[in-house]
DNA sequence: GGCAGCTACATGCAAACTGCATATTGCGTG
DNA sequence: CACGCAATATGCAGTTTGCATGTAGCTGCC
């Protein structure tokens, strides 16, 4: 309509994306194959932040040159063919080695958090409240 | 054409960056307030991937746009002048959201490697499962 | 038949982001 | 002085992303 050219970054909320979106879709695919389409709706139902589906279709294909998955086209059922990914096991290593880094950053933040209020402590915690 | 400009994806190591970098130095700043030299090389103490120092510069001026973090120009120590930062309120709140998100995102990971279901994720762990 | 709507994947574009190199200023030291 | 470190900042080109849009196959419905 109007000049809408610049459009990034307008009022949307955020959305997944990068090395998160890459290793939720590793994730999801450790647990059964799946194609593009199925694994944006499982996204959309995770709790996560909404991804585009565009990102995601991109996401695929650029793990799939990682070698971190691979794909075929599917085409045994009715409807448009489906691109059926699966984890490799090079993505299952890059995916346990993503999740070691993730424990280290999660220390970071919660550590950062520690000393005020940690409502769930992961661990023991002495007797520090909520600091007003 | 030019074959030293195209720098970028060579051989490097994976780098700190985007969200996962702002809130550590989200993080960083709940603790004490600090200037960015300062932020980068905690951050390469912390284990976590290295991070490039302009882009941490960058990833601090974003912060300040967003009202995440202040800033305040220090010039009470010798040396060249340092730019100190704190959170803002703002800051903390989008830190504890981002956390929330993060352990979503995580218990996606570890549901993956754990067993491919986690039907009952509510209060079920009592044993531990290896998976190997 | 016509056609709207869903499934499934893909891409064009401009804005945003990133890695690397480099520039700048202030200070200390041999 | 020349040199190096501390501390911040930016230029450049390649990469990623959000959003819109386009393609094609199939279903339902009149």
């Amino acid at each position: 309509m109007a000049e809408s050219t610049g459009r990034k970054r307008t009022t949307s909320e955020p959305r997944l994306h990068g090395e998160m979106l890459a290793t939720s879709l590793l994730a999801f695919l450790k647990g059964c194959n799946a194609y593009g389409y199925q694994l944006s709706q499982q996204l959309s139902e995770s709790g996560l932040p909404q991804s585009d589906s565009g990102t995601v279709y991109r996401a695929l294909r650029q793990l799939e040159n990682s070698g971190f998955v691979s794909s075929f086209w599917d085409t045994s059922d009715q409807g448009p063919a489906r691109r059926m990914y699966s984890l490799t096991a090079a993505g299952e290593l890059f995916l346990r080695t993503w999740i070691d880094a993730l424990n280290r950053y999660q220390e970071v933040l919660t550590g950062a958090l520690a000393g005020f209020d940690v409502p769930a402590a992961t661990d023991d915690d002495s007797t520090e409240e909520e600091v007003t």
